[in-house]
DNA sequence: TTGTAAGCGTTATCAA
DNA sequence: TTGATAACGCTTACAA
């Protein structure tokens, strides 16, 4: 039984001992082991029971070699800290899971250049596929995305016309938002967390459908109620609502870009003495969970998060399996369908 | 110049083709790529010069059949929606990229089943190590965790005397926490988060340090005032609040094993009209990001997250690297160093 | 239905 | 300092 250690002594079976075992070839074994139609009951007893006895597992390295795939996707993603990319990670690694992929999860930071990195890596030499949510590429960016492998695109059209993606109703879910401030009479609303202008970004697309439902309802936005955050945490949120504050303009509404921004900024509104919602009422956008359990309980959007993972995954693994070319001629767009989910933020 | 087209149009140049522009042999590539010490620096360049041009880069696939290793760790973690484990994560990933691997994360839930399964999963063979955060495993298992391969556990000694392990201080930090309640007056101190009694848990040993504070303050601890959480969310942290509430027992503390859970029932006592920290003060642990924005923001104990991910990289690449046998005579424990961290909740 | 044998793209051994 | 050449363990035509 020609087993073999390795340098950190462990101990594998290959498909040669099972075969020598259960007295067939290699090939029969390898027929078993992926479930190939055309095997005797007999003969595949025998070598699962060869399997069994020798306690074997396949040695992925030279499966991938043959076959030239990995079994893995990749996911890029800001940051896991982010609770919303966490969620989603968790998501999209149970989705793959499901239909047979390992996820390998990198971070980027949002940072534009480490972004344009993992287009490019090595890394993806070790993954059929990636996953990607960018948010610090720019619309100039957009040839980058046209690359020689399977990818699907978390976000918007406009960054990457001929690449299948993924996007949530961010203009549509923003609307939702501030016609439901409106609704509830405000009419001073501040929004905290802006964007990068060059780009068709979450944040510009939010707060580009924020406006346009105050334009419509005839309403002026005056910009010095909004505050800045290019990154968006809770620590950046809090920031920009401190700014806004220390303008001395009046508000009576605050739309966080995203949730961490909003909670970020209800904490600040506390440490100012306002109440929310009776002075100023709180909105959000990605419901994480800290959200529902905050205090109080905040307004947002859920955005179709468990549908945008297993979407995503499913495109992505389509592709792979299908063996259809990687740019295609035009992207396919799934939209994620949103809910906006009212809660004790906005009385 | 030989290039392959794989099945999804991806285009890639070998070593082969490589060797062949530069007039080399494979070899001398490989050589190069791997920054063997032994290269003429004319033909180092000339060999970087047709890897540029042909844009080659290394199939891992291959290398890893070769080399018997994958250049992969797994990290095992309950769930990335609990913000401990997503943080951790992040870190361990950052951790790992310095040292040049990359991380796989596997989600267990929890489940003791599962947890197991990650043990002996043929996944294995994808990845040379493991650091394993389990929480469902018990005494009785401890023998599954001789494993034939690199792992070091986030844990308790109890579980794994023979295997290396990072712990962090939970006895000692749930103490502290105690100790500071008692010392701001509070004697009715109501714990949020029950745990598997069969095991050396982060729950039991949190509250074992705990109980014993008060015991040693000669404080009496009454059950009445436990609030059972399997799994520690804030969803179950608030009914666990709940549960305690509804039994009328009265209260001026409590102490959640974990942030989550504190941050749950920190909700719910704002529901019933209990005002924190003046009628009841809260305590968590973990350190996770919501706890500083929370409002009251909580009290908690660091426990050294990035030193534990930090340590527990270290760790595990010493013996990939070191070739050190898996299953050594004495594990190694490293305890990271916790530090509690005073805010509103507790006044 | 099963076997033979030629890859897959590296690394490692041993000469030169 | 470099080059042949044999592994590494699996898949896959092609034969039988």
């Amino acid at each position: 039984m020609d087993r073999r250690i390795t340098e950190v002594g462990r101990v594998s079976a290959t498909m040669r001992d099972v075969a020598r075992l259960a007295g067939v070839s290699v090939k029969t074994v390898s027929n078993v082991v992926n479930d190939f139609p055309h095997v005797k009951s007999a003969t595949r007893d025998r070598v699962l029971a060869a399997i069994a006895e020798l306690g074997y597992q396949m040695n992925f390295s030279a499966r991938n070699l043959s076959r030239g795939t990995t079994g893995m996707i990749a996911l890029a993603v800001p940051e896991l800290s982010l609770p919303y990319f966490a969620e989603l990670s968790d998501a999209v690694i149970a989705a793959a899971a499901e239909r047979g992929y390992t996820v390998l999860v990198e971070q980027t930071g949002g940072v534009r250049e480490r972004e344009l990195e993992v287009l490019a890596s090595e890394r993806r030499r070790m993954t059929d596929g990636l996953i990607f949510s960018p948010i610090g590429l720019r619309p100039a960016d957009a040839a980058r995305l046209e690359v020689d492998y399977p990818i699907v695109l978390l976000g918007e059209r406009a960054l990457h016309s001929s690449v299948h993606h993924v996007a949530m109703a961010n203009a549509d879910g923003a609307r939702a938002v501030a016609e439901h401030l409106l609704a509830r009479g405000r009419r001073r609303i501040a929004v905290i967390g802006s964007f990068d202008e060059r780009g068709p970004s979450a944040g510009s697309l939010r707060t580009r459908g924020f406006l346009d439902a105050l334009d419509e309802a005839g309403v002026r936005h005056d910009p010095a109620r909004t505050g800045e955050a290019l990154r968006w945490s809770r620590t950046t949120g809090a920031a920009a609502m401190r700014q806004v504050l220390d303008r001395g303009v009046g508000f009576d509404a605050v739309f966080g870009l995203n949730d961490v921004l909003a909670l970020g900024a209800m904490r600040v509104l506390h440490e100012r003495g306002l109440r929310v919602p009776e002075d100023v009422a709180v909105a959000g956008f990605d419901d994480i969970e800290d959200g529902r359990f905050a205090r109080p309980s905040l307004t947002t959007v859920q955005p179709g998060r468990a549908q945008i993972a297993r979407t995503a995954v499913e495109l992505l693994v389509e592709r792979l399996a299908g063996g259809e070319p990687a740019a295609g001629p035009g992207g396919e767009e799934r939209v994620a369908q949103f809910e906006l989910l009212v809660r004790e933020s906005t009385g």
